[in-house]
RNA sequence: GUCCCCAUCGUCUAGAGGCCUAGGACACCUCCCUUUCACGGAGGCGACCGGGGUUCGACUCCCCGUGGGGACGCCA
């Protein structure tokens, strides 16, 4: 048998973080078992679904490359077959229509509230042996309710939490269309599951509760049922639930922010599941390790600073043409165009190894291909009126060298030795005066790459600065 | 309120009765490397929610608490 998974997000909103591990769990797992991905869009909402959050998920998830192999799916388009099947299902007596009002629907689940009851539909359309129903009101379009069993219990084994067992005195005669004739949400899943074939439904745990409801639906309908793997949900950073106002942010977001999509990946891969001790993998292997045993039944406080650890990992891996084109884009976005001078790959390669993300990558080289920003404080501790002469020797003495990293290095050496300085005293001045800050990786390497016109020109407009010259 | 789920370092987790003096990773601290900041290397700090059982033996199994979360829509 096929393996076949799906995801079935609702075009509410774009692809959140805890959307995107569903997806990738139901990805790897088909991945895992030569089986297929279905994409299907539940946008039967209309009030809420719209073309541009379809779009943000398509998006979302090209991003991080789930790709999938059916679909997308949408079930604004299967309407005939839902419809169809509740023809069916009103003619073979699985579901009656209800006249209730929604304010008597509201009464009723005041009272039942108040009466410390679980809120339940109390059956009062429901047609059963020698029952005499009320008389059908004027002028109210009925809904279509399932006509759940009364009695016994609806269990599963469910692969992430084990058995679970409801009690059908739990459940209700939900409402499978509505006054208008739409189909409702259980029912949708239900017979897009059955008619896709779909054989693991890996999703929120927040669909535990419908869980019993779909599986008598599907039994009514003598639709084979699937197997079910509920995942439990990831918190925000600071253990909140994520939402709208904590965090609950686009998987493009993180694209913006400068994360990489295998970083995101691997991260999400390990919220929830591992493997033993391993942490580090691409998705080839976790498609091969991955499995429903190894997930976490509860819940997962997302880490910013362990995806940082991770992103800084795969930028530190990635191919330089490839973060180039990022990183130019990125540049392009702060208004500086990185031109041929210095080569922005060398650039990037020195800088690689110092940063988390990619727009603090794209921030620590911009000054390569701007005026840098002058860190005041660094500047007021470094450039001392005592260093001024040995710059500006050493600026005449770099005015005639080879441009090498291995002269620059031998230049300045010669000038910390011929003052009796140490290293740092005539590194430090420089770096500021270069870079506009007192962090950068050697100061040779830097002023190899900026070029020598550039160098001894930021040297130049410094030491005038610096000597109360009006700049050149 | 009713039902359901969950519970190991601050965080993500390993652990399927003895391998646990509870392992790894992020973060944090110390030291080393060093031309500043990072990277890297070596150490360190740090947890089985509580109480009862079951068992020769419980982080692991059962029960009860406690705490957290979810669901109770003509939303999905």
């Amino acid at each position: 048998m096929t393996i076949r998974t799906r995801f079935a997000p609702s075009p509410t909103g774009y692809l959140h973080i805890g959307g995107a591990r569903t997806a990738l769990f139901s990805w790897a797992y088909a991945r895992r078992h030569q089986g297929r991905f279905v994409l299907r869009i539940e946008d039967t909402d209309l009030e809420r679904s719209t073309p541009e959050a379809v779009q943000a998920i398509l998006d979302g998830m090209q991003w991080l490359g789930l790709t999938w192999d059916e679909g997308p799916y949408y079930q604004m388009q299967r309407m005939d077959r839902y419809k169809e099947i509740i023809r069916q299902m009103l003619a073979d007596g699985s579901a009656y229509y209800c006249y209730c009002t929604r304010e008597e629907l509201d009464a009723m689940r005041e009272q039942q509230m108040q009466a410390g009851l679980k809120p339940r539909y109390d059956g009062r359309w429901r047609p059963e042996e020698g029952k005499v129903l009320p008389v059908v009101p004027e002028g109210i379009p009925p809904v279509v309710r399932f006509r759940n069993p009364l009695n016994g219990t609806v269990a599963w084994d469910d692969l992430v939490k084990g058995r679970i067992e409801i009690s059908n005195t739990e459940l209700d005669d939900f409402i499978i269309a509505r006054a208008d004739g739409t189909p409702t949400y259980n029912f949708c899943v239900v017979v897009d599951d059955w008619d896709m074939g779909i054989t693991h439904v890996i999703r929120g745990d927040d669909h535990v509760n419908n869980t019993p409801r779909q599986i008598n639906l599907l039994r009514a309908l003598g639709a084979e049922v699937p197997q079910y793997a509920h995942l439990s949900m990831i918190l925000g950073d600071d253990g909140q639930k994520l939402s709208k106002r904590h965090g609950a942010v686009s998987v493009m977001q993180y694209h913006e922010d400068g994360y990489l999509p295998e970083a995101v990946l691997n991260y999400l891969a390990r919220l929830g599941w591992s493997h033993g001790d391993d942490e580090i993998f691409d998705m080839r292997q976790f498609c091969e390790w991955f499995d429903l045993d190894h997930i976490t039944p509860s819940a997962a406080q997302f880490n910013t600073e362990k995806l940082n650890w991770l992103n800084a990992h795969y930028i530190r891996q990635a191919d330089l043409g490839r973060l180039a084109a990022d990183i130019r884009e990125r540049l392009q976005k702060r208004g500086i165009a990185a031109g041929d001078h210095p080569d922005l790959e060398s650039v990037i390669a020195l800088y690689r190894e110092r940063v988390q993300t990619l727009n603090e990558l794209a921030d620590s080289i911009a000054y390569f291909y701007h005026e840098p920003m002058m860190d005041e404080v660094a500047w007021e501790k470094h450039l001392t009126p005592d260093i001024i002469p040995v710059l500006r020797a050493l600026a005449g003495e770099l005015m005639v060298i080879d441009w090498t990293t291995e002269r620059i290095h031998a230049v300045i050496e010669q000038a910390v030795k011929s003052n009796g300085l140490k290293f740092p005293k005539v590194a430090m001045p420089l770096r500021v005066l270069l870079t506009g800050g007192a962090q950068s990786p050697s100061i040779d390497a830097v002023m190899a790459l900026l070029g020598q016109k550039e160098t001894l020109a930021r040297m130049e407009k410094g030491l005038s600065r610096l000597e109360k010259l009006p700049a050149v």
